[in-house]
Formats: structure tokens, C-alpha cells, sequence
DNA sequence: TTCTAAAATTTCGTATACGAAATGTAAAAT
DNA sequence: ATTTTACATTTCGTATACGAAATTTTAGAA
């Protein structure tokens, strides 16, 4: 049986669908959030918007316009630097972790996400690549055993996903990254730890060096 | 001349209030949160309250109740654990990124944050501590120059408070803390990075046997 | 007394109301 | 024509109001 699912308030329902479209580019930077205009868009009063406001400002998505209300805070290239730096460290760790701590399931979970994402590559579906993608690495952070990896790589997630979909538009990138997904399950499923941690640290510094080329600076 | 200070709105004083609280101690483990007693302790309306605690679940802080509101959530010792695991290797990559990074007012910057680390060891004042080590790391994330790296560990600090007022009480601990700060600093500041790092890396090695050793497990 | 069920009370999520500050507009003064 | 100023409008933060669900209390039945 399983457990009841826990009815989600409106705040938490506005707080995911502005955050989606934030994420989405939906809601492009620098843009203004109306609280009358999204309560009235979503069918719901003020109240739940200027809550969910809040935590978006709390989590650096939206930031004060100085004038009145809040913007979509501007991503800026240096900040995709500073993601990929600390995932460039981070998520070889979490290789390692996982490698120390391997479940019985392991091996049947990583079959169905690779099956998902080769399927994502095959179809050229930009939200189903992302999608794909974020299971790929958070089965990682889960395997991890550490929620505070899971946690942390969870809160940068949603500012990477504005970049990502730039370079996975490119099919060899996106089947370039699935071969590197293969090679990191293939290593920590065979005990080989050693070459997961590198096929990882290879497969983040490949991103960093996509997201130079893909981005132009001063964004 | 100084910028306009950007005026807090309730919703952000109590949220930093509630947090406080929470870090504390004052607010204990599994206790309730009463949004109408808060209010009216806080003498501000119900509204503000509501929001502020809609931030705090989301950042984990206090957990849905199941019956009615929310409640402080309880931290277990593998959840310490998590986050020191996680410094393990953040903390030392702060230290190499800072190393390269270094500005020109470094040098004074330290011996200020140096010298208030002393000053809070001599005075035996828990709070004091708290507020310096807090401090002298914020000063190295800061100094890594990756925003990301800062706001990772600005998340998990007030977590770790709730458990590092234990660890200081212990004077020993509290002056051997600081040794490890200055060998970290001489290290960056003479430009023997590997020492920083390695002296880092100590210094969060401690930290975890200490822990170890204060927090009886089943917490 | 102990159990049960209905009534009263709490307490939350959400809607609506209100005042203040910022923004927009239009008429008067230059 | 341009600038200034007074007035109207927008829009936010916060207070208050309301309904629903959970909890507690109360009262009657066993």
C-alpha cells in the first residue's frame, strides 16, 4: 500500500508552476511578476501568488525590482560557471559515494533510465532530454546516500535547466551525453569504481566545455 | 555614499526570526508551530507568519505535521553526518579555488576574522563562537569566488549551528578550531595552497570525529 | 465509570479588504 | 512646447474575514 500522498496547497501548486516557467524560459529574465495578473491566470486569489513570491525570492529565482515588485533574476554565464565548477567536484563525489553504497536495485533502476533517455535522444524531445537527463544524475545523488549532495545539486537544478536546453538542441551532444551516462552506470555497476569517477569528471567538464561555446558571454 | 538598505518586509523578519529560533535551540525538535501564538508574539498578523513558515518548509526547516500545521524537523545524526561528508569536499575545493582567486585585502580581512575568533575562544561565549566560525568559513567561500559554493553551505549552516553549540561548549575543541583556521590562512596567505588544503581537510576531519563523539546517536 | 457521538473550539488555508507607496496622466504654468 | 504639479490608478505588503477540517470538550448511553 502506499503512503497518502499529501494534498498540495496552492502555495506549493503556484510556487512549481512559476518556477517551471521560469525554468522553461516561459518567464524570461528581467521580466516582472504582477501577483493580480498571476492570481487571476491561475484562478486563485493574491494571497497563494504573493506566498509563493516569496519563497521564490528566498531561493534567489525572482529578485526586488527596486521599483516595485519582483523580476526573474538574470542568470549570467559566470553563474553557469560556478554550477558546473561545484558539479565538477560534486558529482564525482556522489560517484564515489554511490560506489561505497550500491542497492540490490540498482542495476534495474539504471536500466530503465538509460531505456528512458536513449528514447528522449531518439525522439529529439527537448523537455523529455531534460527530464531524462535530471533522473540520470539525481539516481546518482539518491545512490549517493547523502541527502545533502541530493539536496544541494536538487537547489542548482532548476538555473542549470535554463541553460541546458541550448546545448541538448544539438542532437550529437545530446547522444555524446548518453554515452557518457552508459559509461559511468557501466563502471560503478561493474565495480569499477575508478573509471566511473573519471567517465564523471569527464562528463562534466564535456558540459562545461558545450556550455562555452553555446552560451555567449554577457548573457 | 551607501546604497538605500533595502528595507525588510515582515515576511523576511520573521522568517530570520523563526530560523533563529529554530537554530538555537529556542525552538526545539518535533515542537509545534503555532501561527496565531507567533503572531501575536511577533505582534504582526497572521499573514506574514503564514508566509514565512511557507519558505521555512520549503528550505526544510519544519515539516507538515500530518494532523495540524507544522513542526521544527528533527535532525538525525546521519543527516550530520550528510553534511559533513559534504564539507569533506567542498570545504578543501573552497580552499584550492580561493587560492587562486586571492584579492589584495586578503591579508587584512583575515587578521580581522582572526583576531574576533581569539577574542570569541578567550570570552568562552558560545554564541560569540558560533557567529566567528560561521565567519571564517563564509570568508573562504566567499574568497573561492563561486556563488554557488556559498549558497550551498549558507543552506546547510543553519543546520549545522543546531549541532556545533554541543562541539564548542568544549573549550579545548573551541581553541584547537581555531589553530586549524590560522594554519589555513598562513597557508593561503604564504601561497602553499597544498598545506591550506591539507589543513582543511583536518580541520572538517576533526570536526566529524568530534561530532562523533558529543551527539549520542538516535537523535 | 467508560464509551460514544454531537457540539464547540482551534487552527489552518485562502479570500477579500485596506492603506501606502509608486506610477501614470492630464491640466496649468512657464 | 516643455515643465510642473495635482490627481487618479496600479500594485504591493499586510490585516482581517471566512469556511473547512481537525481537535477537544461535553453530554448522554452503556
Amino acid at each position: 500500500m502506499d503512503s497518502i500522498e499529501p494534498k498540495k496547497t496552492l502555495v506549493e501548486q503556484v510556487y512549481e508552476i512559476l518556477l517551471d516557467a521560469i525554468c522553461s524560459g516561459e518567464l524570461t529574465a528581467g521580466e516582472r511578476l504582477n501577483q493580480d495578473k498571476i492570481a487571476a491566470r491561475l484562478n486563485v486569489s493574491r494571497q497563494p501568488v504573493n506566498s509563493a513570491i516569496s519563497i521564490l525570492k528566498a531561493n534567489d529565482f525572482v529578485r526586488e525590482n527596486g521599483r516595485r515588485g519582483v523580476v526573474v533574476t538574470e542568470i549570467r554565464v559566470e553563474q553557469y560557471n560556478s554550477i558546473y565548477e561545484f558539479r565538477s567536484v560534486v558529482e564525482p563525489f556522489a560517484v564515489r559515494l554511490a560506489a561505497q553504497r550500491l542497492s540490490d536495485t540498482a542495476r534495474k533502476e539504471a536500466q530503465q533510465v538509460m531505456h528512458e533517455g536513449r528514447a528522449a535522444v531518439a525522439a529529439h524531445d527537448i523537455k523529455r532530454l531534460l527530464n531524462a537527463d535530471l533522473k540520470f544524475h539525481e539516481m546518482i545523488y539518491r545512490w549517493s546516500g547523502n541527502h545533502v549532495v541530493e539536496a544541494s545539486m536538487r537547489a542548482n537544478w532548476p538555473h542549470m535547466l535554463r541553460a541546458m536546453g541550448e546545448v541538448l538542441r544539438d542532437p550529437a551532444s545530446a547522444k555524446q551525453s548518453w554515452d557518457d551516462h552508459r559509461r559511468i552506470l557501466d563502471g560503478l555497476l561493474s565495480g569499477d569504481t575508478k573509471s566511473a569517477i573519471a567517465a564523471m569528471t569527464t562528463h562534466i567538464g564535456d558540459a562545461i566545455e558545450k556550455n562555452r561555446r553555446f552560451l555567449k558571454p554577457g548573457n
